[in-house]
RNA sequence: UGCCCGAUCGUCUAAGGGUAGGACGACAGAUUUUGGUUCUGUUUGUGGAGGUUCGAAUCCUUCUCGGGCAACCA
C-alpha cells in the first residue's frame, strides 16, 4: 500500500538492482515459500534524513513490487537516548513519504524474549557475565592485527552465569557492574566475534517499557532477534553492518531462529551536506540553523518545509539506484527531481524579490486607469486556467532586468530598448530617472496600446519578457532564499571542522511584492508550491502572518542568462 | 597492514563470456510572451599488469586506490 507502486510491466523495463536480483533468486529457490517481508528499523533518536529516505523507498518498494509487507520497527534499545518525540517525527515523515506500514513493532516489545534468548545462551555454554570494566573488556579484545585475550569470567560455569544474569536482571547491580557476553571467538579476524556484549546495565526510564527493565539488549542482539520474531525475509542494512552479518548469523543458528536474510548497500551521501544524525543534532542545538526541520537541512522535515514534494523524493530515490559502492549524490539530481515535477503541477505567479525594486512609469497610460490581465496559471497544464492580474501606470520590476549599458545579448530592459511586459505590454524604455547620489529610482517608459497580450497587433516582436507586479496592487511579503548549507561538496571528507565549512550565505531574506492573486490562494489553506515566474519555485511558510507571507524558495529556476554572463 | 567490502562517462547507475547503454550535468542548435519548459544533436567511461577464452567490464592471479571493523551507540 504505496502511493508509488511498481507495476510488472515497469519492473520487466528497468534492470534490476542486486537486491532485486537476490531476491528473484531466493524466490526461485523457493525460500520463504515466495514470501517477501521487509522492514524499516530506525532508532528513535534523531529525525529521518534524506538517508533515510533512501532506506524507506528500498524497504517498502521492494515489498511492494513482490506483493509483500514492510514493518515499521523502531529499533529503541538504548533507552537514555531515545524519545517518544522522535518517534511520532518518524512515522509522520514516513507517511508523509507516502508509505504505510503492515505492523509498527518496537525492538522493546520483544525485550523479554530477548532475554529468553540471553538465558538459552548462557545454558548452552554460549554467553557469560563479565565484572571487567569496560576499558578492561577494550583492551582485552585486542587489536585487528593482533588477537583478543580471554579473561577468567570467560570460564565462569552454566549455573553461576544465569544466577548472577537473572540477578543483573533485577537491579543488583550498579550501572556497568556488569555486561552479558556471548562467547564466540576472542581470536577472530572479525572484531565483531570476539565476544560482543550483548546485555548492559542501565538504570534508565525508557520511553515505552518505563522502569520495567534496567538491563538492555545491545543492538547485535536485539536487531537479528527481532527480525526472526518478525520473519523479516530480507534485512536490508547499510555497508558498516557488513561485518556484523557473521554474527546476526551466529546468533540466529544458536538460538535455532527464523533464517532472515541480511543484505547490505550504500548509504546515501549527498554533495554540499552532511548526513550524520550526530552532525545534523549539532547543528540544531548549537543554532546554526533553526531547527530539525530548517529548509537547509537534510531532513524529511526541512526538505519538506522546503517545498519538496513526497513525489519529488521517491523519484529521487529511484534515481539514485541501490548498489554497494560509495557514492557521492550530486544535489543537483535532487533539484532536479523537484523541478520536474513543479514544472508541470506549480501555478505561475509573478513576484519581484527586491528589497528597492525598480519602479516603472508608463506615461502614456492614463493616469487611474486600471485593467486585467488574464494570465496562464500553467504553460504546461491549459487545465490550470488563467488568473486576474491588475495593471496600471506604475510597476515594479526586478533591478536586474534593467541595464543602462547593457552588454551583448542582453535581452532584457536598457535605454531605448524595448521587452514585453509579461502577459500585458510591450514598452519602450525612454527615459532613466536618478537620485542625487546617481542611483536609478525610476524608468520612464511608454507603452504599444496595440500589443496587449492575446490581441497583439504591433507586429513587434520583443526579444524579452519581464515579470512585473503593479505598484498599487502589490502585496509586500518575505522571502527566503536558501543555498547549499556547506561550501564544500563533501564536508565529511574535509579536514577541517564541519562547522567552519558552513556556507555563510546559505540564507538570504529579501522584502518582495507578490500580484494580489497570490496572497488570495496561498492563504486560502493549503501550502501550495508556486512558481515565481523567473524566479524559481517557492513554497509559503508557516512563519506567515496576516500581515506578512512568507515563502521559502524550494529551488530556482535554471538561469541559462547566468550561465551566458560566466562565459565572459 | 589482520579481516571484510568495493572500483564502469564529471556524478549516479546498467550490461554478468558476445555491439559498453540510460539518467543527471556539460556543450551546440531549434522552438518559446518565463534566458524556464520542450525537441534535436554532440561530448566523455570499464584503475594497472598478467592469465583463461574464438571472444573479458564480466572469470582467475596480482598490484593500486577507496571504504568499513578494535562504543556497555545503532
Amino acid at each position: 500500500m504505496t502511493e508509488a507502486p511498481r507495476d510488472s510491466d515497469e519492473r520487466t523495463e528497468r534492470s534490476l538492482n542486486f537486491i532485486e536480483q537476490i531476491v528473484d533468486e531466493d524466490i526461485a529457490a523457493g525460500k520463504n515459500g515466495g514470501r517477501v517481508h521487509t522492514r524499516f528499523p530506525p532508532e528513535p533518536n534523531g529525525y529521518l534524513h534524506i538517508g533515510h529516505a533512501k532506506s524507506i523507498c528500498l524497504n517498502f518498494g521492494l515489498a511492494d513490487e513482490y506483493g509483500g509487507q514492510t514493518n515499521l520497527r523502531f529499533d529503541d534499545t538504548n533507552p537514555v537516548t531515545e524519545d517518544t518525540e522522535y518517534v511520532d517525527s518518524i512515522k509522520n515523515d514516513v507517511r508523509w513519504l507516502g508509505f504505510d506500514w503492515e505492523n509498527e513493532f518496537y525492538a522493546s516489545d520483544y525485550f523479554e524474549q530477548i532475554y529468553q534468548f540471553a538465558e538459552t545462551l548462557i545454558q548452552k555454554g554460549l554467553a557469560y557475565v563479565d565484572d571487567s570494566t569496560a576499558e578492561e573488556i577494550s583492551a582485552q579484545k585486542g587489536t585487528p592485527t593482533e588477537p583478543g585475550r580471554l579473561n577468567q569470567y570467560r570460564d565462569r560455569s552454566v549455573a553461576e552465569n544465569l544466577d548472577l544474569f537473572r540477578r543483573m536482571r533485577a537491579g543488583d547491580y550498579p550501572d556497568s557492574a556488569k555486561v552479558l557476553r556471548a562467547k564466540v571467538d576472542m581470536a577472530s579476524p572479525n572484531m565483531q566475534l570476539r565476544d560482543p556484549i550483548i546485555y548492559r546495565i542501565k538504570h534508565a526510564h525508557h520511553h515505552r517499557t518505563g522502569d520495567a527493565w534496567c538491563i538492555y539488549p545491545m543492538y547485535d542482539f536485539a536487531h537479528g532477534q527481532s527480525d526472526a520474531i518478525e520473519h523479516i525475509t530480507h534485512s536490508l542494512c547499510t555497508l558498516e553492518f557488513e561485518v556484523h552479518r557473521p554474527l546476526y548469523e551466529w546468533f540466529i543458528q544458536q538460538l535455532e531462529l527464523f533464517p532472515s536474510r541480511q543484505i547490505e548497500f550504500a548509504r546515501l551521501n549527498l554533495t554540499y551536506t552532511v548526513m550524520s544524525k550526530r552532525k545534523l543534532k549539532q547543528l540544531v542545538e548549537e543554532k546554526h540553523v533553526s531547527g530539525w526541520d530548517d529548509p537547509r537541512m537534510p531532513t524529511i522535515a526541512g526538505i519538506r518545509r522546503r517545498g519538496y514534494t513526497p513525489a519529488s523524493i521517491r523519484e529521487f530515490c529511484d534515481r539514485i539506484g541501490i548498489a554497494k559502492r560509495d557514492n557521492l549524490i550530486d544535489v543537483g539530481l535532487l533539484e532536479f527531481c523537484i523541478r520536474e515535477e513543479l514544472n508541470r503541477t506549480a501555478p505561475r505567479l509573478m513576484a519581484v524579490l527586491d528589497e528597492k525594486p525598480l519602479k516603472l512609469v508608463i506615461t502614456n497610460y492614463d493616469l487611474g486607469r486600471e485593467e486585467i490581465m488574464h494570465i496562464e496559471n500553467n504553460p504546461e497544464d491549459p487545465s490550470a486556467g488563467v488568473r486576474d492580474v491588475p495593471f496600471s501606470r506604475e510597476v515594479y520590476i526586478e533591478r536586474d532586468d534593467f541595464m543602462e549599458n547593457p552588454p551583448k545579448k542582453f535581452f532584457r530592459l536598457f535605454p531605448g530598448g524595448m521587452v514585453r511586459l509579461k502577459g500585458a505590454y510591450i514598452i519602450k524604455c525612454e527615459e532613466v530617472v536618478k537620485d542625487n547620489a546617481g542611483e536609478i529610482i525610476e524608468l520612464r517608459c511608454t507603452y504599444i496600446p496595440e500589443s496587449r497580450s492575446g490581441s497583439d497587433t504591433s507586429g513587434i516582436n520583443v526579444k524579452g519578457t519581464i515579470h512585473w507586479v503593479s505598484v498599487p496592487h502589490a502585496v509586500e511579503a518575505e522571502v527566503r532564499l536558501y543555498d547549499r548549507l556547506f561550501s564544500v561538496e563533501n564536508p565529511a571528507a574535509d579536514e577541517r571542522d564541519f562547522k567552519e565549512l558552513i556556507n555563510p550565505n546559505s540564507l538570504e531574506t529579501v522584502r518582495a511584492f507578490v500580484e494580489p492573486a497570490l496572497v488570495a490562494a496561498t492563504r486560502s489553506g493549503s501550502l501550495t508550491n508556486v512558481q515565481f515566474m523567473r524566479k524559481g519555485y517557492f513554497i509559503l511558510d508557516a512563519d506567515s502572518t496576516d500581515a506578512l507571507p512568507v515563502f521559502n524558495r524550494t529551488a530556482t529556476l535554471k538561469d541559462g542568462w547566468a550561465k551566458e554572463q560566466k562565459k565572459g
